[in-house]
RNA sequence: GGCCCGUUCGACUAGUGGUUAGGUCACCGCUCUUUCACAGCGGCGGCACGAGUUCGAAUCUCGUACGGGUCACCA
């Protein structure tokens, strides 16, 4: 699943109908980019605002957002919304970035990526804001405000205490123009706050849900400028996705009840609606919405687990929606070639980590080379400390590994011992090597016999079978003490597989390591660890023997 | 609580008036088998409910229930 780079980022730049608006001059009735391009481009974006670790809930909004856009040959805008001064977290710019070019959703435009429409961090557009709030404060469809915290509080448990969920009475719109600026200029602290229709209904055309109506008296009057002279989200996102030429905004569920604002602030600036898509809430499976709090919701720690770019794109790409020939595994450009917004369902989907680690598996048992799973397995095995041989030796373990692992993670902690020696034994595999004494023996014998350039698959499993037969003695008898002396443990692949794979002289040094416990006392499986009780006795003699 | 959104097996979904309601994950069983897996086969299990429209409704309408989201100078 490679991620092409789209060409029409350079058309942007050179197509006339979508340049920036100029710095100065009036903010009305200037064209978006939309509207003077007539061939209808689909321009998206993913405005994620700065406050850790990026989200799944963002990689799922940024997955339809670049679909969407690659498949009408569009553009896919990152735009940072880091207008709150108090949660801005400085590293998560770089993380969100560093995760969409993970995923193979890098941006066509981000504050790394300079384009057409620039800045792409909002906390260096703020003029823009400031003169499209005075824009409207002069027109009278936005007022200043004066009220305190304090103030507003007392507001608002007012409001409650007469039943009505509203934050504001909308008082300061009875100030004069008079007193309004007077005060703003003796330079009293104040908001722009937005003048919402008292009458009629406002009414948001939802692509996946159809017409949304709500009536104008539960739109509040919400800050649009704030007294630091930051804008609120619903400002800045109405004027940004204008400016910028957003032809989608796809963004979550949580929005819609804030959306009659933005269309009333389209309809405030005379500017023509984006099309609006409000994207079904990831949830748990609680059925909440997937939250920082109680869920594992941040993409990197799906990456620390193991998870594949390619497999949780394509886990979340069947989310709410689905390919029209119902193939459950797809890659980007696939969704991109089927993609439409028709195919989306607006009901809630559970985000299941159980599904998510089955198309892991399937990714890297099946889709990806193996070649590519040598390589993203490396960093795992660096973590746990693990050095391999060499790359043959790497792709042969990991072809008889693979079909047991679901997360590149699980392959640092099932396949460790072709990676090190010192392993313990674990209990059921202890008590094989108890019984398995005189096959042990016996196999070190024929094992040993073999020169090293005869340990293929079929010599070594030859030789073994060959054994059971000449001791009649029963395949399990034979087969388990070994996978125990091999492994540490019962759970293992094809133990002439294992055996062919580890080689000669790590073979022969573990059967002898093995049998030396069995005389000696076994060790325990995890020698630094606290012991069971019960067994702390035992387990004291047998201290020091394991290396 | 107000407003808004949603509702097909436990989960992800297919389905747009006529299907024995299909597939996948999970779960259970069987086969394979030296273990663990993989794979194959089979099973369990669903249209939230009630009216209406219609010859006929998972599909259309209304109501109810349930779930969720949202009510900040956060996004």
């Amino acid at each position: 699943m490679k991620t092409t780079q789209n060409p029409t980022a350079q058309n942007a730049a050179t197509n006339p109908a979508i340049n920036p608006v100029s710095p100065v001059g009036p903010v009305k009735n200037q064209p978006s980019a939309q509207e003077g391009d007539l061939t209808q481009q689909i321009v998206t974006r993913i405005a994620p605002s700065p406050t850790g670790d990026p989200h799944v809930g963002t990689a799922y909004q940024s997955l339809f957002d670049y679909v969407a856009a690659r498949q009408a040959g569009g553009r896919f805008i990152f735009r940072l919304e880091d207008t709150d001064q108090n949660r801005y977290n400085p590293e998560s710019e770089a993380k969100l970035l560093e995760m969409l070019d993970w995923l193979g959703l890098s941006p066509d435009e981000s504050p790394l990526k300079d384009g057409p429409h620039g800045p792409y961090r909002q906390s260096q557009r703020l003029d823009i804001y400031k003169r499209h709030a005075e824009e409207l404060l002069a027109e009278g469809q936005a007022y200043r405000a004066f009220e305190s915290a304090e103030e507003l509080e007392e507001i608002r448990k007012d409001l409650q205490r007469r039943g009505l969920s509203y934050g504001y009475d909308g008082r300061a719109r009875s100030l004069s123009a008079e007193e309004s600026e007077a005060r703003a200029k003796a330079g009293e602290n104040f908001v722009i706050r937005f003048k919402s229709p008292q009458k009629g209904e406002t009414i948001i055309q939802d692509v996946l849900r159809g017409p949304i109506s709500v009536p104008n008296q539960e739109v509040q009057d919400v800050v649009l400028l704030k007294s630091d002279g930051f804008p609120t989200y619903h400002l800045a996102v109405v004027v940004d996705d204008h400016l910028m030429g957003v032809s989608h905004v796809i963004r979550g569920e949580e929005w819609i009840p804030t959306a009659p604002i933005h269309v009333l602030l389209y309809q405030a600036f005379g500017w023509q609606e984006p099309k609006w898509v409000h994207m079904p809430l990831l949830r748990n499976t609680s059925l909440k919405k997937l939250s920082k709090r109680h869920d594992d919701t941040s993409v990197a720690s799906y990456r620390q687990q193991g998870i594949v770019a390619e497999a949780l794109l394509n886990y979340l790409g069947t989310m709410g929606w689905s390919m029209p020939d119902g193939r459950e595994f797809f890659s980007l450009e696939e969704m991109i070639k089927h993609f439409s917004f028709k195919r989306l369902s607006p009901g809630a989907p559970v985000f299941d980590l159980k599904r998510l680690r089955h198309y892991n598996a399937k990714y890297i048992r099946e889709i990806l080379p193996l070649e590519t799973i040598a390589e993203r397995v490396k960093p795992f095995l660096a973590v746990a400390g693990l050095q391999y041989k060499n790359e043959d030796y790497l792709l042969d373990v990991l072809d008889i590994m693979l079909e047991r692992i679901e997360t590149l993670a699980e392959f640092a902690e099932k396949a460790a011992y072709f990676f090190t020696d010192s392993f313990g034994y674990d209990e059921q595999a202890r008590k094989k090597l108890e019984g398995g004494q005189v096959h042990l023996e016996g196999l070190e014998r024929e094992l040993a016999l073999l020169d090293s350039y005869s340990y293929d698959y079929d010599t070594v499993n030859d030789t073994i079978r060959n054994y059971v037969k000449s001791q009649g003695a029963r395949m399990p008898d034979v087969m388990q003490p070994l996978r125990a002396a091999l492994t540490g443990s019962l759970s293992s692949p094809d133990i002439a597989e294992v055996v062919s794979v580890l080689g000669r002289k790590r073979v022969l040094q573990r059967i002898g390591r093995a049998l030396i416990a069995i005389t000696q006392g076994l060790p325990d499986d995890k020698p630094e660890k606290p012991q069971k009780e019960g067994e702390a006795a035992e387990k004291k003699q047998e201290k020091g023997k394991d290396t």
